[in-house]
DNA sequence: ACAAACATACCGACCGGTCGGTATAGTGGC
DNA sequence: GCCACTATACCGACCGGTCGGTATGTTTGT
């Protein structure tokens, strides 16, 4: 048979594959995310995607490592490495991402990172701990870049950095929460603001 | 045939699988949740199901409307009416309801509003038209709670009620988020006392 | 150098099972 | 007797997952 088969690329597959999943889950969650219609999006087949992966739990804790988790460091850990002034670094992630996911439509569809965490921590604790993981070292580093602000002096004194970071992620999660469940951005960006006044309130 | 005769009565039935529903709707989502087991957890069969409801979407609806609908009210409405100091009310709210959750154990399924609303928001319009419809109410109660209260002189002048507003019912759908993330009753706690130090900025 | 032998990558038909939904028969209350 | 109500058997669609098989490297013996 005289099958056009595409050059081997295991590597490429591989990574195809994991990108669609994490389209296919965002869109649908990983409940309804179907693997007919990510292998159809991949341009692969059943047999590719569990060569790659040894099911459909696997993969998504794939999606978790290799795209969101990264995805996180990029957009919110990154920014507070080394930040002097960790309250206007906070403030300024905000707004920017909060811009761009309005530009983009992606406000739409919510957070990646959030909506796998809601669907999934009640039903499968495998799932939950690896995200509980990437929440808690984003908390760390909120609650960590605070503390070096108290010490150069450019957060109040009297704030609990912990408390704040709690709140600060937990804020994340309802502003995109409510940009999905509303499809309004100029709410999203309201809320958006609120947690910047905030923010702003705490300046020594 | 020996059936257990239970009498007949169509609303206790139609009320059984309502709740039979909302509780495998909670627990498993939308999507996820299956009728085969709200019809078997509610002691009835399909038939009754499909007779009282026309399928699981308006199920879903019912759902929302009937069993969600009026737990918001209670919850988060009434205490607005007619407070003097609506920061108070808000306080009160969020410690009195985030101790229940903890205390029930309900705060690892997170908040039944939110949990529709992040799953079917991006799939399904008509979920989406229900659910914002509760949440502009929410919204909205709050923002007109907090003008009344800048009246009354029980709020600071300088702040605006609706980004405030924004920011309340984002910071609930966060922290009912991160209790059924974490599954950290502590942490669930630490955020609630992080908005409500918030709320003691805003006082007049 | 070259082919046999093996490992990897991929294909797509097919499996059992569950899903939401339907058709129809039986039953109790006005 | 009628009809709202409930029970049961059943449907096609789709699910995640498996399996036999094939095409494409890579290694190894001579």
């Amino acid at each position: 048979m005289a099958q056009d088969r595409l050059p081997r690329d295991p590597d490429a597959t591989r990574q195809r594959i994991l990108h669609a999943a994490f389209a296919e889950f965002y869109r649908n969650g990983y409940q309804g995310g179907s693997l007919n219609r990510i292998v159809q999006e991949a341009g692969g087949t059943k047999g590719a995607l569990f060569h790659h992966f040894a099911g459909k739990e696997p993969l998504g804790h794939a999606v978790v490592d290799e795209i969101i988790g990264p995805l996180l460091v990029q957009r919110w850990l990154a920014p507070l490495d080394g930040a002097d002034d960790p309250i206007s670094a906070i403030q300024q992630a905000f707004r920017r991402f909060i811009g761009e996911d309005i530009a983009s439509g992606h406000f739409t569809l919510g957070c990646p990172l959030n909506n796998l965490a809601q669907e999934m921590s009640p039903l499968d604790d495998a799932f939950r701990t690896r995200i509980e993981g990437l929440y808690r070292r984003w908390r760390e580093a909120v609650a960590a870049a605070l503390a070096a602000g108290m010490e150069r002096g450019t957060v109040r004194p009297n704030v609990a950095p912990d408390e704040v970071a709690a709140l600060v992620v937990a804020a994340q999660m309802g502003i995109w929460g409510t940009g999905k469940q509303s499809q309004d951005a100029a709410l999203m960006g309201q809320a958006g603001e609120a947690v910047c006044h905030w923010l702003e309130s705490l300046r020594a």
